[in-house]
DNA sequence: TTGTAGGCGTTATCAG
DNA sequence: CTGATAACGCCTACAA
């Protein structure tokens, strides 16, 4: 049980030689059906499976992939990531591809490195993009196929996200719609393109109902809950129509904010986030958001880089399945 | 810089054999400690790295340790999983290894199995234990190293895991002892041998300290939401001092539907729960509940996989170091 | 101290 | 249609 058989084995066994077990399982080249289906036959039963990594050796391929995820603690419990994940694994599982995960700081990208190195991985997959992003440039330098989950300025990355800008152009846009016009913003840190991403689509829903943005209340690069208080005290103070935090994080601390400073949502604020997940599902109102499909951008993901991987090009994509999610933090 | 260096080369470039870069680099073997100087400065210079493909092949090792985890989304979204897999990626990365994470369900292992069959990986950690466990059989059976996050009833398999049974007794017996004697308790499936667990440890408190539990008041395989809400009303009616739900998932739901029906925490009903995470954060009322170092677990359990793989022996372990934060929801 | 040669398990190139 | 034989890149007895 403990030692596996190899190909060498099977070949003997059948009085034929490697190359028609390997043709037999390849499928690869010419061989007659009759002995074929023999070779099958013999490994089907004494199962023998073709042992990868000397697979790998001989064809310059791991079947695996380097899926990177943010390293540090905050991030990573965003379920976003593994919904992704999921979906990856829905797709690179039918191809027998498998995935590692790596974790990388913004400025801590060693475990990324060493995967590329040592050459464990066909192609990589990062998460998200940073406007100075050290693992895309390494990567790009490495030549290893790779797309982002993301955007980016530079052309030569191939990228594929959810449509982040639309979606929260729209959100923004009916709550002004709404005549909610005096609306703050709270969001991340600028080093992540999808908080400028989400930033200019709230700029543009003002611009194109030609309102103006008052910028004052416009808070980026907010991480702290005890800065945080500051803001939305002095956000009630100011008789702000509503807030729209980037994420559930923010939002869910605004809210325990709001309550222990009694401010009700949505009499004297409303409250609205640009993501959702069930961080939010038993907040004390139920809170208008966005609703993307996180499962299926990892698997459009994992599909592009596999195809990559196949030296196939491969387009940018932008997935336009959003849903934006009323609720009674807004009304 | 596509073409990746080998040994041959470096071999060749300095005017000795391959044998002696290779023990340059691994430090086995006698050799002069200028050439070995030599080379190690050239490689470092034309920063040559190990094929680890072929290191794989020559030496029967991968490099890489699979983690297991649940397959469907409701489990993948608590922070648990994401917590250990920090830690064991803090000691993994430290000796080389990388992680390759296999979803698995209850009945569906053929991600795991692919990653054994292929000898993908060295050595596999579970992050839980199934009361009948296909992954554990199955990884039994083929001989490869493993230890599971959580308890078996089976001696052979190496486990680790937070101290679940006492931790959740001592919960259980504060309340108790703050004169909440009529208890009930929620808990997901009892295919998880973390359910039966707690629930033993629920059941241990009361006996230790004298008192009858209603065993009526015990509903454990619940994940329906719309199960629960006739629970939670029934609990109401009967006037029970308290539920203990074994995970925040479930207190979230027990959380929303008490605000749904009117019924005050802790007024009317005090609640606790057994693990803790983000996900009860902005909860409306504080929730008293049980913290683990999930980080840590999957850290130790990391460390005895490479013993493991190691060939040293492993004791199974119980990890002490939780506490009990007592919050508003059970004052 | 260093080098040679064979092996790790597959695939790929040529002949037959 | 089938089979030697040489890669693939590294490790390791065994010699020198």
């Amino acid at each position: 049980m403990g030692e596996k058989i190899t190909i060498e084995d099977v070949a003997s066994a059948l009085g034929v030689s490697k190359t028609t077990v390997s043709r037999a399982i390849s499928g690869k080249g010419r061989i007659s059906q009759t002995t074929r289906d023999r070779v099958l036959k013999y490994i089907q039963q004494n199962n023998y499976t073709p042992n990868v990594v000397a697979q790998g050796l001989a064809r310059r391929k791991t079947y695996n992939i380097s899926v990177v995820w943010p390293g540090n603690y905050s991030m990573v419990e965003l379920p976003f990531f593994q919904r992704c994940l999921m979906g990856m694994n829905e797709v690179t599982s039918g191809y027998g591809y498998d995935i590692v995960v790596s974790l990388v700081a913004v400025d801590e990208i060693s475990n990324l490195k060493r995967v590329i190195e040592k050459r464990k991985v066909d192609g990589v997959i990062l998460t998200r993009t940073l406007i100075d992003d050290r693992a895309a440039e390494y990567l790009k330098e490495s030549g290893v196929p790779f797309v982002a989950i993301g955007s980016s300025t530079d052309e030569s990355i191939v990228t594929v996200d959810n449509d982040n800008f639309d979606a929260c152009k729209e959100l923004t846009s009916i709550l002004i719609a709404k005549g909610h016009t005096k609306l703050a913003l709270i969001g991340g840190s600028t080093d992540l393109t999808i908080t400028r991403v989400r930033h200019e689509a709230f700029m543009e829903a003002f611009r194109s109902m030609d309102k103006k943005v008052d910028e004052s209340l416009i808070f980026l690069n907010q991480s702290n809950e005890q800065r945080l208080r500051d803001i939305v005290k002095q956000l009630a103070q100011k008789k702000v129509d509503g807030v729209i935090c980037m994420d559930d994080q923010l939002a869910g601390y605004v809210m325990s904010i709001c309550r222990a400073e009694k401010i009700k949502i949505p009499q004297d604020l409303r409250l609205a986030s640009f993501s959702n997940s069930h961080m939010l599902e038993n907040a004390i109102v139920p809170v208008t958001s966005l609703n993307f499909d996180d499962r299926n951008l990892g698997a459009v993901a994992a599909r592009m880089i596999l195809a990559l991987i196949d030296g196939e090009k491969v387009d940018n994509q932008k997935l336009k399945d959003y849903e934006v999610v009323m609720k009674e933090s807004t009304k």
